[in-house]
Parts: structure tokens; sequence; C-alpha cells
DNA sequence: CGGGTGTGTTAACGAGCGCTAACCCAGGGG
DNA sequence: CCCCTGGGTTAGCGCTCGTTAACACACCCG
């Protein structure tokens, strides 16, 4: 289970093999794929440079294993979570909020890799990988699609990428401790959400638009 | 004039220089900024390899006034759209969203740049974004807090970085035609925006949260 | 006690890439 | 008419970096 779980203890000690992919996800989440070395990679663990050859293929089977693991799991866990809320849509749409930000709080470097770093692997592992991720925004676009009904499906799936772009936005804001942050991304992606739904009003109105 | 006026006439066409940086703009988007080499950039604008040199100083120096310009941009372009609503607080941060929007759809890949290739800059070129970067979110912050005064300013400040993730989020789904997705992603971020100002509410009601 | 397995080390190779060198040529102004 | 300037070419250097080779050693099982 190489995810933080959000409080939880310290889960043993991970070993080597996952040791290496969290110091490696923070490594390509701040300079990219192509800006880390092996190197600084096995630095980062405290061995130096071909000793990660022991556990992973190449380096871009480390790129590889961590996002294909962050697709299933997202996905996994988004499935369960929305099959908790049993029925209840509502509960669904928001249980699946108040855990995909959880988990960008809790994983920011996953999530800064998995949205930058996608191009970096090799063509079949992205097709895998941007299946995981086809089916994950499918369960959101359902949630969103049996609490907004009028919504068509394109719209709606412009709008779950939008608030995964709201909520995975921080990794860039460190302003706020970690439950306040929980909070306002909450509140501001349900909003979002619940958004496009309201009556068309004020959208062309205060002052004129067109011209700058 | 680099960037495009949202429907403007082609705009003369761009001389070599602003050629390469659009192509370069694309490649970085798409690669990273390691990702993609000098002979590829060359090659995007029909000539080969080291004859960008003519025009550049090194390959920094593309993403340096790439960003910068953009950065610089930003920054002039939304003070003085706020300066155009004189007064209007309101009509000051829906212009700014409008804006913002706007920019984001019509300049998909310097917005990609922007927030994925920032650490490839020079520690100085760093710090010149970083700061433009900052008043930048500086004048989002005030807009926001003139409308919602009671949102203390770090909270402000992260709701403002959230936005940006929002309308960012653009570069990742293409299913609506420019106008839909103008119209959807603003009226997210006007609800987005609201949202941490209204009554708590149904922070912890439907369903049990806390437990997973 | 002895060898296999797992994990680490250092040295070195080879490819790729940024950048420079050296050369070329069109075109316009004295 | 000539040469200067601007923008292009190809060849090649040198460094970085991913990867492999060869070796070392700890531990465990028979």
């Amino acid at each position: 289970m190489p995810f933080t779980s959000a409080g939880g203890p310290p889960a043993a000690k991970p070993h080597r093999r996952d040791q290496i992919l969290n110091a490696a996800a923070g490594l390509f989440a701040r300079h990219g794929f192509h800006g880390v070395g092996i190197d600084e990679i096995g630095a980062a663990v405290g061995v130096s440079g071909p000793a990660l050859y022991r556990h992973f293929r190449n380096k871009d089977a480390m790129l590889s294993e961590m996002l294909t693991s962050v697709s299933e799991h997202l996905l996994e866990a988004g499935q369960r979570t929305v099959e908790a809320a049993a029925g209840d849509a509502e509960a669904a749409l928001h249980r699946l909020v108040r855990f995909h930000v959880d988990f960008a709080l809790d994983n920011p470097s996953l999530i800064s890799v998995q949205a930058r770093n996608l191009a970096n692997l090799t063509e079949p592992d992205q097709r895998r990988v941007r299946g995981l991720q086809r089916r994950y925004v499918e369960v959101w676009v359902e949630a969103i699609r049996k609490v907004h009904p009028d919504l068509d499906e394109p719209t709606a799936r412009a709008a779950a990428h939008a608030v995964f772009g709201l909520i995975n936005s921080t990794p860039h804001s460190r302003h706020l401790d970690r439950d306040q942050m929980a909070a306002l991304l909450y509140r501001m992606a349900v909003a979002a959400i619940a958004a496009p739904d309201l009556p068309s009003a004020r959208l062309a109105d205060d002052t004129d638009l067109a011209t700058g």
C-alpha cells in the first residue's frame, strides 16, 4: 500500500522498491522526468546510481509503475467510494470530491507527476494509464450526471476535468494547513460542479464583455 | 504582440523569433523542456538545428523569454482589466475570470509550459517570473477580497490558485467547442470563488465523512 | 562450512544533445 | 561592383546520462 492513508500510522517502513518510488516521485515532480538523473534518485535513498537496476528494469519502468499504480488506485478507490454511497447520488458525488481532495493533499508529488509526465511513458504504458484515467473520469461523469441530469455528457466530462484541475492545484499552494485546505477545496469543488446547472443569468450582463 | 488575440485576424505573420517561440511552446508543452531537442524545434519552423542560435543565445533563453513575456502579459493585462472596471468590484472580478479563461483557451501551450516548466529556468529568471506571477496572484486576491471581504488573505490566495487550476485544466479537455468551454469555465470559476464565503452548512453532514 | 541469492559498489561504454566552428550565400547600400 | 550583414548549412566536439559489466560481500539454507 504505497499511498499515505491520510493520518494513519507510518505503516511499517516501505521496503526499497517503494522507498525508491517515493523518492523518484518527489524528484520527478520538482524537476520533471528528464530533469532527474538515475544517480540523484539513488542518492535520495542513500544508495548510489546503478543500484536501482536491482529493483527496476530501467528508468522508464519507475515512471511506468508509479503512474500505473496511482491510476489503478484512483479508479478502484473511486469506484468503491461510489458503491459505498449505495443509491444516494448526492452523497456519492460529495464523497468522491472528498476522496480526491484527500488523495491530492496527501500525495502531491504523484498528482504532479501524473499530470505532467504522462507523455514520458512508452506508448503501451501510456495507453494503459490513459485507459485507467478515462475510466476514473467516467466514474465522475456518471456521479455528476446523476445529481445534475440535465447536463449533457461532454459538458459533464469537461466539468470533471476542470474540477480535477481545481483540486490538483494543491501542489502549488501551501498557504493553509491541511484541514483548512481540504475544506476549502471541497467547498469550491462542490460549488463548481453545481454551477453549470444553474440558470444562465449573468453571463453577458455586467458591463459589456465583448469589447475590451 | 505574440499572443493570439481571441479571434482577431492572423495579424501579419510573426517573424522568425516569434515563430520559433510558438513552435517551441507547443513542443515544450507536449514533451517537456528536456524532452525536446534543438533540432526538433528547428525542424518545426522549417530550418534545421543550430540555425536557432542566430535568434537566441541558447535553449534556456527560449524558455526564459517565453515565460517572462507570458507572465508580464498576464500581470499587465490583469491590472488593466481591473482598472477598466473602475470601482465595480464584482465586475472587476468577473472580467478577470473572463480574461483568464480567454487567455487559457487561446494559449494552451503557454499555460502548460508556464505551469510545468518553471523549474527549468535559471535561478535569476525563475525569481523574475515568480515575482511577476506573485503580483498577478495579488491582483486576483485583491479583486476576490473586495467582493468577499470576510475571506482572510491566505484563503483568498489559496482560492485564487485553485481557480487557476480549474481554468488552466483546459489543455486536458477538448470535448467542447471554444465558446461552450469558455462559458462553462466562467460559470464554474465564478461559483468556485463564491463558495468559500457561503455558510458552512453541509461540510460534515451527508453520511459520516470521518471514517473511510 | 560452503555456495547461492540478493543487493550494493565502481568503471566504462555509447548514444544523444547542446553548442561552436567554419563555411555559404542573398541582397542592398556606398 | 563589392563587401557587409543577416540568416542559413554541415561537421564535429565534449559532456551528460542511461545502461551494462565485473566485482564484493552479507546472509541463509543445506
